[in-house]
DNA sequence: CTGAAAGCGCTTACAG
DNA sequence: CTGAAAGCGCTTACAG
C-alpha cells in the first residue's frame, strides 16, 4: 500500500499537519525541521496517495471553464465527446468543469462566454480562439490580469499569453497528404487540391504543407489549385467538374476540408472515381464509407477527442498538482487511415 | 460538486449506512426502504463520488499480477512502459500490481509465476500465454477453480475461460500492408515478403494477411515468399539477396517482423534502397531512422503501451467497480505512419 | 433489518 | 513554528 503521511510522522516525532507542511513547503516550519523530514520521507519511500489528496482538496472545488466554437459541426461534436469524458474524470476527483457551446462563430458570444465564466468563478478556460484583436486583448487580460491561465485548443493564438495549445500541425498534416499522394500517383503528373476556406488558417496551411513538400520531394509532380469549395458538396462538386475538364489527365485529389462526398460523385459521373487517387481528411461524415467503397484511398485525421480531453486535463492537473503542461504546443498526433484500419466500432 | 450520501440519508431520513445498503445492493435491508431511497437518489441525480469509495476501499488491498514474456525485447519495454502507467494509477488507486517479467519464453516458467501469485493474494492475472497445453489448463484452472480472472494480452489464447485478449489483429495488420503496398506498386509486379519465424502465429497471420488481400485486391501482383529470417539482420539481409537475384524486377518487400536494418542494407547494396517500396512493422529500433532515409516507406504498428496498460486497468475497473471488459477481443489500433507522421518525442 | 462509529490519507483552519 | 482536531465521501465491522 505504501507509506503514509501518519508514519513518517511517527518516524520524525511529528504531527501530521507538520510533515504536511514539510512535504508540501507550505512555510511556517522550522528549516531544519523540514528539511529532516524530507529525508526521512525520501528514505522510507514516500509517495503522496492522490486519493487522499483529492478527497481533501474537494472542498475546494476546481471549476473549469470550457468554451466551444461552431459546437454543432460533427467534428466538435466528437471533440465534445473528449470534453464530457474529462468532465466525468474531473467530477470524479471533485471538480467542476463548466461548459459553454457557441453554436456558430462569435467574438461577441466568445467574450460574453468569458466574462460569465469569470462571474461564475472558474479558475482556468480552455477555449477555441478567434482571430480577431479584441479576443487577443481579452485572453491576455484574463492571464496577467485575472489570473486565469488559457489552454487554447483547435485553433491557436500564438502572440498571447495562453499557457499551452492543444491541436493539429496542420502544415505537417498537409505535408503527410503530399508524401502519401506522390507515392500513389508514382511521383508524377498532375495532382490537385481543393479546400474549404482560404481565410482558414489551418486550412491554408494544409494547403502550403502538401504544396511545398510535393514541390521539394516530387518535383514532378504539378500542381493544379487550390479550388475553394467552401465545405460544400455541391461547390466542391463544381470545382472538381472544372479541375477534371481542364485536366483529363489528372490523377490525384488532395481536399483540406469536407465537400468530400461532392467530389466522389462528381468523379462518379465522369468515370473516375477510384483511378484519380483521393486523400481527404477527418474521420467522420461519409468519409469510411467513401474508403470502403474505394473512392477515397486515405484518409488523414486526428483523434478529435484528445482534443477536447486534454486541455481540460491539463489545466486540471495544473490547479491539482501544480503540474505544468509538456510544452506550448501540444500537436495531436496524425493518423494516416486506409480501408482496413479503421475503428471497429465505427 | 454533486449529492452526497449524507445528503440522501438525510433526505431519506435513513442513516448513512443504510443508504450505502439500498444503493450497492447489499442487502440486509427491507426492498421497500431499498427502493424508496433509490427512487430519491435518482431524483437527486446522484452520482457516487468514486474518491471517497477508492480510499474507503483501499484498505481491501485490490492487488493484481502480470507477466510478461521475452521481457527483454524491444517491443515488451514498450509494452513494460504501459504496465508501469497502469502500476501507478492503480498505486494512487489504493491497489497493487504485481509484475513478474519472463525473460525468455518459458512455459515452466509462467506456470510458476502464476503460482507465486496465486500464493501472493492476487485477485487477477494479465499475462502473456504460451502456445502450450499445460498453460491452457493452468489458465482454465485459475480461472474456474480460483476464481481468479484472466487477461491474456500480446498473443491470445482462445480456447481458454479466460476474460478477454488485448492485442493486434495480425491478420488485419497483414491486409492493411498489402492495401498500402498495392499501391506504392501501382497494382502490379512483384512483392516480397519475409517474415520471422514459421512457428510464430502472430507472424504467421499477417503474412496471410497480406498474401490474401493482395490475391483478392490487386491480382495482377505476383507474391514472392515467404522467406524466413529469424529476426535477424544478417539472415534477412541474405533473404534479400536471394530473392533480388532471383527476382531482379522486384518492386517491393513487405516485412513481418525484425530484421529491417539487414534488409535495408543489402538493398543499398543493390542501390535499390528507396526503389523497392518497403514496408515494416513497429515503431522501434532503427525503424523511424530508417524511414527517415527513405528505404522504408511505411511502418504499421500499434500504440504498444496500450498493450501493457490496457490488461492492468481493465481488470482493475473489473475488481473495483464491478466494470465488465467491453469485449472478448480488444484489438489495438492498426497505425499506419510515413516519415511525416513519427511522433515528435521520439 | 438499521444505526452509530471508526477509518481510508490527506488538508486546513484554529489554538497556542 | 507546531499540534490537535475536524473534515472530504464512502465503506465496513459491530451492536442492537
Amino acid at each position: 500500500m505504501g507509506v503514509t503521511i501518519r508514519q513518517i510522522a511517527e518516524a520524525a516525532g511529528v504531527s501530521r499537519g507538520t510533515v504536511d507542511r514539510a512535504l508540501n513547503n507550505r512555510g511556517r516550519i522550522k528549516p531544519e525541521v523540514a528539511d529532516r523530514i524530507r529525508q526521512i520521507a525520501e528514505e522510507m519511500g514516500y509517495k503522496p496517495n492522490q486519493l487522499g489528496r483529492a478527497l481533501s482538496m474537494s472542498k475546494n472545488n476546481i471549476k473549469i471553464g470550457v468554451i466551444l466554437q461552431a459546437a454543432e459541426t460533427p467534428f466538435m461534436q466528437c471533440v465534445l465527446e473528449g470534453i464530457e469524458r474529462a468532465k466525468d474524470e474531473v467530477d470524479s476527483l471533485g471538480g467542476t468543469v463548466l461548459l459553454c457551446k457557441i453554436p456558430h462563430i462569435s467574438g461577441r458570444d466568445t467574450i460574453d462566454a468569458m466574462e460569465h465564466m469569470r462571474s461564475e468563478g472558474v479558475s482556468a478556460i480552455a477555449m477555441v480562439p478567434i482571430e480577431e484583436e479584441e479576443i487577443k486583448a481579452h485572453i491576455n487580460l484574463f492571464v496577467e490580469e485575472y489570473h486565469i491561465p488559457i489552454v487554447t485548443f483547435n485553433s491557436d493564438m500564438e502572440d498571447t499569453k495562453r499557457l499551452c495549445f492543444v491541436g493539429q500541425n496542420a502544415f505537417q498534416c498537409g505535408r503527410a497528404a503530399a508524401g502519401l499522394m506522390g507515392e500513389l500517383v508514382g511521383g508524377c503528373g498532375k495532382v490537385a487540391v481543393i479546400s474549404g476556406y482560404s481565410s482558414n488558417p489551418s486550412l491554408s496551411n494544409r494547403v502550403l504543407g502538401f504544396g511545398s513538400e510535393l514541390k521539394a520531394k516530387y518535383p514532378e509532380i504539378e500542381l493544379v489549385g487550390p479550388e475553394y469549395c467552401f465545405e460544400d458538396n455541391h461547390l466542391a462538386g463544381q470545382a472538381t467538374e472544372k479541375i477534371l475538364k481542364e485536366n483529363p489527365d489528372l490523377k490525384g485529389i488532395y481536399m483540406t476540408s469536407h465537400g468530400e462526398e461532392g467530389v466522389c460523385r462528381m468523379l462518379a459521373k465522369y468515370g473516375r472515381a477510384g483511378t484519380v487517387k483521393m486523400i481527404a481528411n477527418d474521420f467522420m461524415g461519409k468519409n469510411y464509407e467513401l474508403m470502403r467503397e474505394g473512392s477515397i484511398h486515405f484518409l488523414i485525421g486526428q483523434d478529435a477527442q484528445i482534443q477536447g480531453y486534454e486541455p481540460v486535463m491539463i489545466l486540471f492537473r495544473l490547479l491539482f498538482n501544480g503540474e505544468q503542461p509538456k510544452g506550448e504546443l501540444q500537436y495531436t498526433e496524425i493518423f494516416i487511415r486506409n480501408e482496413y484500419t479503421i475503428p471497429e466500432n465505427l
